[in-house]
RNA sequence: GGAGAGAUGGCUGAGUGGCCGAAAGCACCACCUUGCUAAGGUGGCGAGUGGGUAACUGCUCCGAGGGUUCGAAUCCCUCUCUCUCCGCCA
């Protein structure tokens, strides 16, 4: 969520953020809410001001008098009651609105409509030229008897897998390795609900314009979560946190579910698109200082270009165009794994920054110790390592010519040793 | 699932109708002290949002939402959450 001061005073870029991040928010129809709200708001509360000193006054008059301020006051409570009807109405719908104002880009973002007009920024690796006719995925998933789609669609429907042997061990080795690389690094590893309220989903910016993508438990009110961003950063929600805290760097590893509403016909086959994944996700709680955001998220980005690299994997760096941004997102670099199959690089991780736009929505603070005021805190988050979609390029770009599949060095001390699956 | 207790400022915790946005302690900040020294003293210090260059000041907020009343942290109703005991159970 937005300041509506900054609107106020940017009506013009907020019109824009709105065109370049293709969401329809009418801003005149918010500002005209916020004019009238504003104006019938300093009406009630001079009228709340006057029934205070009357009824301060009732306990020192005489009786005679006591009745005639009682009768006055009632009077005023009348004219409150009828502003009161509207501005609440006006308040809702207004509140209500500004859940769904974008977040302006950051300048330097470009202005694109969709994916395809992200702008690379740099490739790593080398593509490895095949002497001999790689498998996919899903072949090579089937050969070596770690990956059976036909169950996984027999227990759940499209979009389903089960991973067995080698493919369970391999998911397990990379998530742990991302996770012992990033308590290294310093991030404190959490173990969050992944079944959340709704206050906890509109905090993080999912609700309500990305309700459709998470499966929600209604009898109970609750959404199961896309991505542990959304327990972690809410983690600290309505509170003022000691500056001296942060930033706070946390990391989960949990279970995401995404209903991939509106990609009927994408990505259908094999690992790369799924209702139920794995995650091991960051999330930083820093200062409100853009500079110091940025060196965050410089530095969360290159925690997982190094997992890349340790996993022996050609990506490429893509900086997103305003269109591919999400709501709250400032500015957003991807990484896109090499992937054999899909002849593509495809994205595996995905670096956002906030600015306040989260925590003003979860009511998350800290005390400035310059100059003692109440700030709202920056996030930021990336993708540390999500499986079973970093399976594909591992067990795509690591095959050998006689149907095994290299496991990378960083990886074998997680699977017993191992060399090789198959 | 059954029975009971509770929810107050960064924390602990007083407060059962106006003198309460709220005692006290802790924490924090400023200054002073510097041989009771991981101390002592004085003062400041809840959140949000308006008005004012400022000094200052209005309004709202004591889990959430309703109600009673001229007036509610305090009384009534509903909901949520927490804790204790019993039951069930990974």
């Amino acid at each position: 969520m937005l300041d509506i001061k900054f609107i106020r005073e940017n009506p013009k870029l907020l019109q824009k953020a709105c065109k370049d991040k293709n969401f329809l928010v009418d801003i005149d129809k918010l500002l005209e809410l916020d004019a009238f709200i504003t104006l019938k708001q300093r009406e009630l509360e001079s009228l709340q001001l006057e029934r205070n000193q009357k009824s301060k006054q009732i306990p020192q008059v005489s009786p005679q008098e006591r009745e005639v301020l009682k009768d006055e006051v009632t009077e005023i409570k009348k004219q409150m009651g009828d502003l009161e009807g509207p501005l609440r109405e006006k308040k809702e719908e207004f509140d209500e609105l500004m859940l769904y104002v974008p977040q302006p880009a950051r300048e330097d973002v470009p202005v694109g409509k969709d994916d395809s007009h992200n702008v690379e920024i740099m490739t790593y690796g080398k593509i490895r030229d095949f002497d001999f006719e790689p498998k996919d995925h899903i072949t090579l998933g089937k050969d070596l008897d770690i990956i059976d789609f036909e169950r996984g669609a027999k227990l759940s429907g499209s979009r389903s897998y089960v991973l067995k042997k080698e493919g369970t061990l391999l998911e397990h080795a990379v998530l742990q390795f991302a996770m012992d690389m990033l308590e290294e690094r310093g991030f404190t590893p959490m173990s969050v609900p992944i079944l959340v309220n709704e206050d906890v989903m509109k905090g993080t910016g999912y609700f309500p314009l990305g309700r459709e993508q998470a499966y929600c438990v209604e009898k109970d009110n609750m959404a199961l979560i896309g991505t542990s961003e959304v327990p972690l950063c809410s983690y600290h929600s309505d509170e003022i946190l000691d500056e001296s805290v942060l930033p706070l760097r946390y990391m989960a590893k949990t279970a995401c579910f995404r209903r991939e509403a509106g990609t009927y016909g994408k990505d259908t086959k094999g690992l790369y698109r799924v209702h139920q994944f794995n995650k091991v996700e960051m999330v930083v709680i820093a200062r409100h200082d853009k500079e110091e955001s940025e060196r965050l998220h410089e530095e969360i980005l290159k925690n997982a270009e190094d997992l890349l690299k340790a996993l022996e994997l050609p990506y490429r760096k893509v900086y997103v165009c305003t269109g591919d941004l999400g709501q709250g997102q400032v500015r957003k670099h991807d990484l896109e794994t090499w992937m054999p199959s899909r002849k593509a690089y495809s994205e595996t991780h995905s670096c956002s920054t906030f600015y306040d736009y989260q925590s003003r929505r979860l009511k998350m603070r800290y005390k400035d110790k310059e100059d003692g005021k109440n700030k709202l805190t920056y996030t930021l988050n990336n993708t540390a390592c999500a499986t079973p979609r970093i399976l594909i390029p591992l067990l795509e770009n690591h095959q050998e010519k006689d149907g095994r599949v290299r496991i990378p060095e960083c990886l074998r001390k997680y699977m017993g040793g191992r060399t090789h699956i198959g």
